[in-house]
DNA sequence: GGCGCGGAAAGTGTCAACAATACCGGCGAG
DNA sequence: CTCGCCGGTATTGTTGACACTTTCCGCGCC
């Protein structure tokens, strides 16, 4: 019996699959274009087949995964060219954030979002890339909240999960996250000065360097 | 035997589901925050709750459903606050898409694009507002498609489909049709002039007023 | 030696039954 | 009369078993 075995008590629903599985695939503990064997994950999971099934329709919903018909799910392979289109996506929602956040803005969420830059500067500082790295999606994400239009939060996340699988390695070097930090701070200041198209703009550009960092740390 | 009284051959899979569901919600064969029944799904399609339970996923995914544990899931109500941030994300990709496909326009393109123009004047005539509607998503979609940007045709439908219930009584009023068909015309022509970015200005601006309109109807 | 070919193995698709949980009556106490 | 308790019922969550399809490997044939 696996009820001694398992510490935490049986799960509720399958959502915590979901969960579970969406992080294996982000970690690269599963990599793109691999198949995903129901009866195993059942197994790990200490689970039937059953909820593994349903987890796996809400990813192949999400997009994450994609179905073949008798032969099972494949976790989404991210060509180059698509994530240069997730990019340019992610561009384009960020600077629309980003001004209608400034437009939004209040003292509160003007104090939140310094205070990220600060402690992404720490970080940097103190050459803590894992922590920068959190920070970073941390700062990214409140503008998005910010911007008062959950349709676009979610969008927004969904094009970041995407290039999770890509984006992981960076920022191990100092030097990069300083530069990126400073885009961030120039962003907060012109928002904080209501310019907010300027600050769309310098977004766009700050997600579009992002890129351009990824792209030529792939060339190597 | 069902073998014998069913006379399409048992469905391979459970997209076919999918569709169907996807089909009911909207056309609003199941409204706003109705439930929907495992038992009687799986009765109306002929099948079992299984695959009825994995197609269910597959929407909870996409977020056109919300489950809510042990309780069953119910269909998205969107709300008109919802609606209006939905609008402004497609004006946002639109007006993204139409710049993009101004520089990538070809002969074929502009006449391909020309024709569904041509076409929908010809509805717009003949007053029939379901064919001028069933050519104005397929004007939009195919100038999504040559934006070369598959991410953001992906989001710009998904847009579409949750805005399908609010959108469909409209087009009914000729004049509101040859208005629609108006600013489809002057997209097209800033498009072939090369003057993307006005084009684009436009395209945002199209989308905003057939928000506007639409909340207008919904007004009285 | 290369090429189909048959059959076993693996894996997905489907189903019916069981367990657990939430809704909905009525009933009694205060 | 209202509130809380308590069964009955409907519905979801989960499981194991079975059918079907695909894949792979060894074998014989050309």
């Amino acid at each position: 019996m696996p009820v001694a075995t398992r510490p935490r008590p049986p799960r509720q629903l399958s959502s915590h699959i979901v969960e579970e599985l969406k992080r294996r695939i982000g970690s690269g503990a599963v990599k793109p274009g691999e198949r995903l064997n129901e009866a195993t994950l059942a197994g790990s999971m200490g689970t039937s087949r059953g909820p593994i099934r349903e987890a796996i329709r809400v990813l192949s919903g999400m997009g994450l995964v994609t179905p073949v018909p008798n032969r099972g799910v494949f976790v989404r392979k991210v060509t180059v060219a698509e994530m240069m289109e997730i990019y340019e996506m992610r561009a384009l929602i960020f600077g629309f954030a980003v001004e209608r956040a400034a437009e939004l803005l209040t003292p509160a969420r003007r104090k939140a979002l310094a205070a990220l830059v600060a402690q992404m500067d720490e970080a940097a500082k103190a050459q803590r890339g894992g922590r920068y790295y959190e920070l970073n999606l941390r700062f990214h994400s409140t503008l998005l909240a910010y911007s008062n239009n959950r349709r676009a939060a979610r969008v927004y996340g969904e094009c970041v999960n995407e290039l999770h699988l890509f984006r992981r390695p960076q920022f191990n070097y100092p030097a990069k996250m300083r530069r990126s930090n400073t885009e961030h701070r120039a962003i907060l200041d012109l928002m904080v000065a209501g310019r907010g198209a300027e600050a769309r703009r310098i977004a766009e550009e700050h997600v579009r360097a992002g890129r351009q960092r990824l792209l030529e740390s792939l060339e190597e």
